[in-house]
This record gives C-alpha cells, sequence and structure tokens, in this order.
RNA sequence: GCCCUGAUAGUGUAGCGGAUAUCACGUAGGACUGCGGAUCCUAUUACCCGGGUUCAAGUCCCGGUCAGGGCACCA
C-alpha cells in the first residue's frame, strides 16, 4: 500500500508537468515529512526542476499546485513552501491496507534471484564464543529478510576441516593423554576447546611441535589420517550446531574444504591462476595482484606445497559461482584484505566476485577474545545466564508452571541477545558488557510484551478475524501514526534486503511496538465505536511484529 | 609507516544531499493502573576539529585528531 501513494503522488505530479509543458525528470524525488503536519509524502521536484528552468523553486511548486488533479487515495495536496505536500485519506487508506493484511505480511514475490550466503563458518577448534555470534546473527538474519523479499537463498557453513588449527587438535589427540571425552566439558566443543588450548601450552613450552604439525597438515593433504581429522571437526561441530539451533541459526548446508584439496579443484584452481600470467614464484607460489592496487601478493601454496586458507577459498567460491546468481559473505573486518584478494583471483577465473558484508570486532572490557589463549565468552555461557536472568523476570511478575515460565524465558533470553547484535550496523565496533547484552527492561522484550499485549486483547474480545470494518473509521494521531507504520513493513523488508542490512528491521520492531503501546494506552478498543476495525488493526499489528522479530529470528510468545 | 572502518545528548545508537536530527538507557517530574505497569506523558542534553563542493552538508570531497582492525608459508 505504501508503495501505491508513492506511485499515485508521482503520477500525479507527472500529469501536472506535462499539462504545463515541464520535461518531467526522470525520477521524481519523494520524501516522507518530518512530521504529520506536513502530510505523509513530499516531493522536492520544484528544487531540482530550478536549476535548469532558472526559476524559484517556489513559483515553480505555484504552477504545479494550479494544476495538480488529487488522486483518490489522497485527502489532499498542499503546498508548504516549495514543497509540494500530500495527505493521504487515511478512512479509504486504512480499511484498504487492513483488507490486505494476511499472515505472511511483509512478503514479496520470488524474485528469481538464487543467493548463496555463507555466514558463520566459524573454525570447529572450540565452543562458538561472543565473537562468533555476530556472525551468525546477522547471517541469520539476512538470509531471513532476503527470502521474505522473495529471494531463493541458501544459507552454507563453510567448514575449516584442514587448517593448522585443526591439525594442531589431532596433534593432541595423538600425543597427548587421553581422548576428547576424557576432556572437561559438558559440550563436545568445550572440550576440543580444551584440547585446543592445551596444545597451544605445549606449543609455547616446545616450539618444535610446529614441525610435527607441519607433517600432519602434508600428511593429510595426501589422503591420511582422515578419519581422525574428521572425527574431530565432527565432533566439535555437534557441539556448536547445538548452539546455534539454541540461538535459532540456521545453515542449509556444510561445506567442507578438505573436499576441494581431495577431488583435485584447489590443484586445478592453481593451474588455472597460473595461466592468468599473474603468478610469481620463489619458496613459495604466489599471485601478484599489485596491478589490482593490492601491494600484498597472496600466497598460494607453502613451500611444501601445502595448500592455504586462501587457495581452498578460492576453490570453494567458484563452486558457489555455480550454484548461485547473488553470492553473499558473511566476515568480520579483520578478513579485507584476504577477501579482497579472493575476490579478484574469483573474477580472474571468470567466478562471480562475492559482496562482503564486514562487521567490526565485539571485545570485552579488557581486550579482544581468543580461543587459543582460553580468554572468551561462550555462547552457551551467554545464553545460559540470559535464560537465567529472563526467568527471574517472569518470575517477579507473574505466577506461572515452570515449563510455561522456562519457555518464555527462553525466548526472552534469545531475544535479547539476537536484539542487541541485530539493532547496531554492523560497522561499529561493539564493547561487550553483560548488562547491555541482557537488558529486559526495555529494548526486545518491550516488543515482545507489546505482541503478547495485542494477543491477550485479541482473546479477551474473541476476535475471529471476521470482523467488519464499520464506515465512518478514519484514524487520527496515535492510531493515524500506527497505520502509516503498519504501511511501512514491506518497504522496510524490501529495502533491507536490497541493502543487505538487518538493522532497520530492529529499529522497525522497535518503532511498532512503541506506537502501539501508545495507541493501546490512548485508544479504547474494546466496546468502542469502531471496536471492529481496531481489532482488526490490533490483529495487524500482531502478525507485523510477529513477523518483524522473526526476521530476527526471535520468538514472539503470545503471553509472558 | 601504509591501508580499511568508526566518531551524533551523561551512555549506547538511527539517519536516501533537503523543512523542527531517530530510538533506547539514564536523570527529574507526572499519569493511569476497569483492553495486562515489561505501560503512557512531559522535561533534559548531541552531529570530533579545519577547509571545500552545493540553492541546500550530520550526510559528499580534502586535511587533521582520537579509537578499532589489517599489512603471515594463520584462519
Amino acid at each position: 500500500m505504501f508503495r501505491y501513494i508513492e506511485k499515485e503522488a508521482r503520477d500525479s505530479i507527472t500529469a501536472a508537468l506535462e499539462k504545463l509543458g515541464i520535461k518531467v525528470p526522470p525520477e521524481i524525488k519523494l520524501e516522507e515529512p518530518p512530521n504529520p503536519q506536513l502530510g505523509d509524502l513530499a516531493s522536492t521536484v520544484s528544487f531540482e526542476l530550478a536549476g535548469k528552468l532558472r526559476r524559484a523553486p517556489i513559483e515553480i511548486t505555484a504552477d504545479i499546485m494550479s494544476v495538480i488533479e488529487t488522486p483518490e487515495i489522497f485527502e489532499t495536496i498542499e503546498s508548504k513552501g516549495p514543497y509540494i505536500n500530500f495527505f493521504v485519506d487515511y478512512g479509504r487508506f486504512s480499511s484498504r491496507l487492513l483488507e490486505s493484511i494476511q499472515d505472511d505480511y511483509g512478503s514479496h514475490p520470488p524474485r528469481d534471484e538464487r543467493v548463496i550466503l555463507e555466514h558463520t563458518s566459524a573454525n570447529p577448534n572450540g565452543p562458538l564464543h561472543i565473537g562468533h555470534i555476530r556472525n551468525a546473527i546477522i547471517g541469520d538474519s539476512l538470509a531471513r529478510i532476503l527470502r521474505m523479499a522473495g529471494y531463493d537463498v541458501e544459507t552454507q557453513y563453510y567448514v575449516n576441516d584442514m587448517g593448522r588449527q585443526i591439525a594442531m587438535i589431532v596433534w593432541g589427540l595423538l600425543n597427548l593423554d587421553g581422548d576428547l571425552e576424557d576432556y572437561p566439558g559438558d559440550k563436545m566443543d568445550h572440550r576440543v576447546g580444551k584440547l585446543y588450548f592445551e596444545v597451544n601450552q605445549r606449543l609455547k613450552e616446545n616450539p618444535g611441535i610446529r614441525d610435527e604439525v607441519d607433517e600432519l597438515i602434508r600428511k593429510y593433504e595426501a589422503g591420511e589420517n582422515e578419519e581422525l581429522f574428521r572425527k574431530v571437526v565432527e565432533y566439535c561441530l555437534s557441539g556448536m550446531e547445538e548452539t546455534m539451533k539454541r540461538l535459532h541459526v540456521h545453515h542449509d548446508r556444510f561445506v567442507w574444504e578438505g573436499q576441494f584439496v581431495r577431488d583435485g579443484t584447489v590443484d586445478r584452481v592453481i593451474e588455472s591462476l597460473r595461466k592468468t600470467g599473474y603468478t610469481g614464484e620463489n619458496d613459495v607460489l604466489y599471485l601478484d595482484l599489485e596491478e589490482f592496487g593490492l601491494e600484498k601478493e597472496l600466497v598460494l601454496t607453502r613451500s611444501d606445497g601445502t595448500s592455504l586458507y586462501s587457495t581452498r577459498d578460492i576453490a570453494y567460491h567458484l563452486q558457489k559461482s555455480e550454484e548461485g546468481d547473488v553470492i553473499i559473505d558473511v566476515l568480520g573486518s579483520d578478513h579485507k584484505l584476504a577477501a579482497e584478494q579472493v575476490g579478484i583471483a574469483v573474477e580472474l577465473l571468470g567466478g562471480k566476485r562475492p559482496e562482503v558484508i564486514f562487521y567490526e570486532f565485539i571485545t570485552l572490557p579488557e581486550g579482544s577474545m581468543s580461543t587459543r589463549r582460553g580468554v572468551f565468552i561462550s555462547v552457551d555461557e551467554l545464553m545460559d545466564e540470559a535464560h537465567s536472568r529472563a526467568l527471574h523476570e517472569v518470575k517477579k511478575r507473574r505466577d506461572l508452571p515452570d515449563d510455561v515460565a522456562d519457555d518464555i524465558a527462553e525466548s526472552i533470553g534469545n531475544g535479547a541477545i539476537r536484539y542487541y547484535i541485530a539493532r547496531l550496523s554492523p560497522e561499529k565496533h561493539i564493547v561487550f558488557r553483560w548488562d547491555d547484552a541482557l537488558s529486559f527492561e526495555r529494548g526486545c522484550a518491550s516488543i515482545q510484551y507489546a505482541h503478547a499485549r495485542a494477543c491477550k486483547l485479541l482473546e479477551k474480545a474473541s476476535f475471529t478475524g471476521e470482523e467488519d470494518i464499520e464506515d465512518g473509521w478514519k484514524p487520527e494521531g496515535d492510531e493515524r501514526e500506527l497505520v502509516r507504520l503498519l504501511a511501512r513493513f514491506p518497504v522496510v523488508v524490501e529495502e533491507s534486503a536490497l541493502a543487505r542490512r538487518v538493522h532497520p528491521v530492529a529499529q522497525y520492531a522497535q518503532d511498532l511496538a512503541n506506537t502501539f503501546n501508545s495507541f493501546y494506552r490512548s485508544t479504547p478498543v474494546i466496546g468502542s465505536d469502531f471496536e471492529g476495525a481496531r481489532l482488526r488493526l490490533v490483529d495487524s499489528v500482531r502478525k507485523t511484529l510477529r513477523n518483524a522479530l522473526n526476521l530476527l529470528g526471535i520468538h514472539a510468545p503470545e503471553t509472558m
């Protein structure tokens, strides 16, 4: 409906300009005025035309106003200075909007564009920690947004099963006492993390271990110890998957990088790169990208002939190029240089250059995290803490059976975490503080509460969905603002998908909840003259809040 | 040293070159609590510095300052 009123506004201006014999600019600019006294849409065409016509904007506006015809969806068109302001007829508009809102509100028709979206892809050398969480939450939310916007999306987790880090864990298994089960921790990924930490300690004391690890890598690329490597990775990954499941983060496919070495793809990639003429060789084979503005050459193979992460990544990206129309990667900004090198290499070989979404780091107040040094807060810890704090809040307010309270607490805890990350633009550096991440007084819990409140109201009124919208219903004030915001939701989805951004959805959910709460205070629903219309409105808010939260991977409980 | 990214109220944050800069927390008042108070209303305080482009700059360009990151035969 929002797009519809934009179109009506543009059409009316176009018609007016044609009537005046003025050449119509390619795009008629519209914006949303800063306050309701200035209407619902405003156009700045006169500013733009002023330069070309050598006339004052205000005069051009006056001319347009003299001939413009008001489309039926608008009540009036007025000029405020040089602006042309459109005022929506909220009686007509609101009814039409409510008729159009279904369960899947916000969804766009299929776009016939396949997106391969890689995210999380943390190394299986320990549990996910809060440094990884940003990748997972941005990636998963973006996948949901793209799907709602009509894209065909496949999410992939790229599993590093052959890097030095994994080889170190295998070394530990071969050389230290005890099997993985003997390491402390409830979850498999935590045990692997402990072992990894242990091996790092040994390595510090005895640098000679490094050669042994190199030997393991070499042998593995030649096909030895395959089961052992696989076992370690699967073991760790299964623990990580549990965590992601609890966070509501989903991947359609796990792609193991080792496959690209074993099936010869990496060798073929290296051969093809040689043929491009951009490679050079001393002890190692490298790619010289100076011509593309990158001073640092990209090393493709170690001196012992084994491959490197980036080399395998090139092979992986060529595969993704085959699978999708649009390739999106979510990466920490520390990968900027490497990603640029890989992107250029992929293009050299005729693949599609990925769009990369970079995010800045999450650090602890005392500094950065490190799996190697054992300094991190795991996502499991974070979620447990979120749950127990949320449970405390739930119990403080209401007396509920334990299992119900538990479910609600889980939704609220998860919501707090996901919202904490999703609401920020990715280029902001985050310093993690427990009380910021887990605040229930406001933030996500208040959005979930607005949803629960809507549910309760509908239940109380025995809402069926068949209620009629009364004649003469014409929203004003808070109610009008609520209608306006509802109409915007599909636009927010579309724009977020196009910009590959998640946080506008988070902001929108907050705005909608706030506006609904104000409306709830100021406007009676049950027993009012417009009970039918308002119940339909509340139901529409309910659906929209639920769908918006769902885009962020957050569950909206019906009671809390 | 070179490269990338940030800088907006006490704190955290949004902002397509356009009319009075968003939201949240905090603080201080207040409301109502008969559709659930995890509520509502009011007040409060901000675009790092210096140049430039433009009818119009928080937004674009150049130069500083501060902060984070990168510049591996790690990933």
